[in-house]
DNA sequence: CCGCCGATCTTT
DNA sequence: AAGATCGGCGGG
C-alpha cells in the first residue's frame, strides 16, 4: 500500500487496516484482525503525548514507516505512522492471523519449550513482532516500498467479519478513548471481544 | 480457563 | 515508579 493509504487520520487508518496483510519478503504474511490508533499531543495513551522523544521521534516523521518500541523490557511492538509529516500519530499492530509462511512464524516464536499453537503465534503485538522478526533495528522501515523486506498489502480479501471498537488495551490515561479496532469475536485477536449479539441487555 | 508474578528498558 | 507485554506457574 503506498503513502496515500496512511496520511489520513489514524482511526480511519487503523479501521482500514483490519484484514490487510503484514507480508515479509521471505513470504511471512499474516492478516491483521485488531489495532488500534494512537494520536499526538490530545491523546493522554500515546508516546508522542509528552512531543518528540528520542522513542517517539518517528511518530513525528513521514507516513508510512514503521514505529518500533521495546515495552517492559522484554518485547517489541509495532506502529504504522499516520498523518502528515510534522503530527505524531500511529497504528499498533495488535493481532494477526498467519496466513503463509507459518513454519517460519512457528520457527521465530520458539523458545525450546513445547510447540506453539497457530493461534498464539501473532495474538498480541509483542508475539506478532516475533513471529516476523520485527526489532528495534526495523524502527524507521519504509513500509510503503518493498526494499525495507517488510510491508503492507491488500489481496481483497477483507476483514472477514464486522469490526467493531473498544477501549484501547493496558492504558490507564486515555483509556476511555474507544480507539481499538478488532475483527468480533475472532479468536486471532489478543482480547477476547464480544459480537454484537453478545452486548447490551 | 483464570489470576499472579517477574523480567528489566524507557520515560517521568 | 509505571508502562501500548508475555510466559510460566498454580488453582478451578
Amino acid at each position: 500500500m503506498n503513502s496515500k493509504f496512511f496520511a489520513g487520520d489514524a482511526r480511519d487508518v487503523a479501521r482500514a487496516l483490519i484484514g490487510k496483510l503484514l507480508v515479509r519478503a521471505d513470504g511471512r504474511q499474516a492478516r491483521l484482525v485488531e489495532v488500534e490508533a494512537y494520536l499526538g499531543g490530545d491523546d493522554p495513551g500515546s508516546h508522542a503525548y509528552r512531543g518528540p522523544t528520542p522513542r517517539a521521534r518517528v511518530m513525528f516523521g513521514p507516513c508510512g514507516r514503521l514505529y518500533v518500541y521495546f515495552s517492559y523490557g522484554v518485547h517489541w511492538c509495532a506502529n504504522v505512522v499516520c498523518g502528515p509529516e510534522g503530527t505524531a500519530s500511529a497504528v499498533l499492530l495488535r493481532a494477526a492471523q498467519p496466513v503463509a509462511a507459518v513454519p517460519a512464524m512457528r520457527q521465530a516464536r520458539w523458545h525450546g519449550q513445547r510447540q506453539l499453537r497457530e493461534r498464539d503465534l501473532c495474538r498480541g503485538p509483542g508475539r506478532l513482532c516475533e513471529a516476523f522478526g520485527i526489532t528495534g533495528a526495523d524502527n524507521g522501515l519504509d513500509l510503503t516500498a518493498p526494499t525495507g523486506g517488510l510491508w503492507l498489502a491488500d489481496d481483497g480479501a477483507g476483514p472477514g467479519g464486522e469490526v467493531v471498537v473498544t477501549p484501547r488495551v493496558g492504558l490507564s490515561r486515555g483509556a476511555d478513548l474507544l480507539w481499538r479496532y478488532v475483527v468480533a469475536g475472532s479468536p486471532w485477536a489478543s482480547v477476547g471481544s464480544a459480537r454484537p449479539a453478545d452486548l447490551g441487555t
